[in-house]
DNA sequence: GTGAAAGCGCTAACAC
DNA sequence: GTGTTAGCGCTTTCAC
């Protein structure tokens, strides 16, 4: 039965060790081989290489890992500061983390993603660059642990973070200009004539306090009224209703609303259809990022564009650069009006 | 300068060993202390613990693996069959993920995400669950890898699937019933009106192809015309116009659509619009996973739920379980009518 | 070009 | 209750 047989030989050989028996070598020479060193003796290796395959041998990462003291593993953390339970479904993050899989793979590294609560884990970060499981660490999105994630990069430089920049900060960081994207949402509201605008979402986060702030910039320049806070959680359900009371509240006095992401805009326009609210006749709508959905809202939406594939590719780009032990500026891209329906 | 003196002390403390000598203890007794074995004295505990609190230590997980054979981590693996670009953005999946996320780091496991391309990379399983950083492995989405899955599931106890069960398969599978949401799928279609049944989507993958067959098997039933397939890749820019070209090929035809999935759903909705077809009126549609989009599409899309917190849920515990050595069952989850106003 | 041996940082017998 | 010791599976000097 051959199929047992194979079976059982396979889980045999486990170890460098039992290949290094098996080929009648030393398991130095086995490692050498697998590990394409040029000083092995070409008839060496091939039989080495003939036998890994035969037997399904792959050398143990951790092993290697402890020994070489690197992983090949880079960490992906999702901070949690807010929202719990949205953020990982928002497809922003959840496409970037797809384009950071692809890109981290392409590089040769596996990706160990933590998402993480930092109210009832306040020490996630350190926890994670001291686990000694990961040569970097990517953090995807600032959250409210801006301060947190400054003390760390003073000690640990495999960091990488995606957010918004700072003047004079210490990290690493690579993100779309968050309020110069609020001054075009805010420019394209008033060019599509709205004056009362109010900017919809959370302002905590740091990337979106600058977006909100970007709106404000355009209103004080115009000499419009202040922007008005319209605060929303970030998942579904939650902000369906609590947009459902902004509009009763301030709806005949609004005109304009710049929503924090897309998916509150969809929200949003949602809600405004339900009350008779006609976009972009009586209020106007931008969003921001420009995923899937801005497509397909009825009518199609109107937002800045971040450039995730771009975003991604550097964010792997400064980590590695920063592995190999340069050093390396903060990136900031540049965000794009993606003009459709809603103003 | 304190702070150069925390930092200098920080990283003198890296290995349990330097821990013990500034405890005075052995190596052996601060391993014990830090993981909480009951055989410590509380106070050599308390000192060792207060030491490893103040210069910030944490046992590296690798060296911890090593030994204790086993790693902590859970991998969780993407299959991109057929449409590469796709399925990592598929909210669908992504939103598993985040639940699966939550599950794990809930019973203290650390995820390894891998997106594979089996096309290019044929041993991509093996690969994985050869690597030695993994405990277990979760393989989100059976793609067209059935069979490779099967065959590694023979010798490789450690891992759970999503996906669509078969009769008489090896392999442990959690998913919704497909087969049984396609026909609700078609007899809401009828219900609503329709008698010449499409299907929109890719066949292929063995989750859509029990989608199309069940709706087969009401039109069979019913005496309709067979259903007509309607083939798409599922990634946006390319679905969208190949469900233009169906609906300019087919348009006049058909009077029920059921989609393989939301998403698809939603492009296809944009697209009847475009072309003037009314929806429910000309056209029925219903969709497949209640992703918050049916919600936000005009009109609102009926489609067929998947419990996708339960799924994550259940591959978690049978994963332990598996861990734990139990036999586990495959688990087929059923499917929910979402009626709204598409159908 | 290959073997021998030390050791990455940790844990788990086994002594005491 | 704690110390000592022997590895987990691999890589890498250092000899030869």
């Amino acid at each position: 039965m051959p199929e047992g047989e194979g079976r059982i030989t396979r889980s045999t050989v486990r170890t460098i060790t039992d290949l290094a028996r098996l080929a009648g070598v030393s398991p130095g020479t086995v490692s050498r081989a697998l590990a394409g060193k040029s000083v092995v003796n070409p008839r060496t290796r091939e039989k080495i290489e003939a036998l890994a395959r035969e037997h399904g041998f792959r050398p143990n990462q951790m092993a290697s890992g402890l020994r070489r003291q690197k992983t090949g593993v880079i960490g992906v953390a999702i901070p949690l500061g807010h929202d719990i339970r949205q953020q990982i479904s928002d497809s922003f993050f959840m496409t970037l983390l797809g384009y950071l899989a692809d890109e981290l793979t392409a590089h040769g590294y596996d990706l160990m993603l933590r998402r993480v609560v930092p109210d009832t884990d306040p020490d996630w970060l350190d926890r994670f660059t001291g686990s000694g499981m990961i040569d970097g660490l990517i953090v995807i999105g600032q959250s409210d642990q801006f301060a947190r994630i400054e003390e760390v990069a003073d000690g640990y430089r495999a960091m990488v973070v995606w957010g918004d920049h700072q003047e004079g900060q210490r990290h690493c960081v690579v993100g779309t200009d968050n309020r110069l994207g609020g001054r075009m949402a805010a420019e394209q509201l008033v060019a599509a004539g709205a004056r009362r605008i109010a900017f919809l979402g959370d302002a905590g986060p740091t990337e979106f306090a600058a977006r909100y702030a970007g709106a404000q910039d355009v209103a004080a320049r115009m000499g419009l009224p202040p922007v008005l806070a319209l605060p929303t959680h970030l998942s579904p359900d939650r902000a369906s209703e609590e947009i459902a009371a902004h509009i009763a509240q301030h709806g005949g006095a609004i005109d304009g609303i710049f929503a924090a992401t897309d998916t509150l805009a969809a929200l949003c326009l949602t809600e405004l259809r339900r009350c008779g609210i006609g976009v972009p006749q009586d209020v106007k709508l931008v969003g921001f990022d420009d995923l899937p959905i801005a497509r397909q809202t009825v009518p199609p939406l109107t937002t800045v564009r971040q450039d995730i594939a771009a975003g991604a590719k550097a964010l792997v780009d400064l980590l590695l650069r920063r592995l190999a032990g340069e050093t390396t500026e903060s990136l900031v891209l540049p965000p794009e009006m993606a003009v459709r329906e809603t103003a």
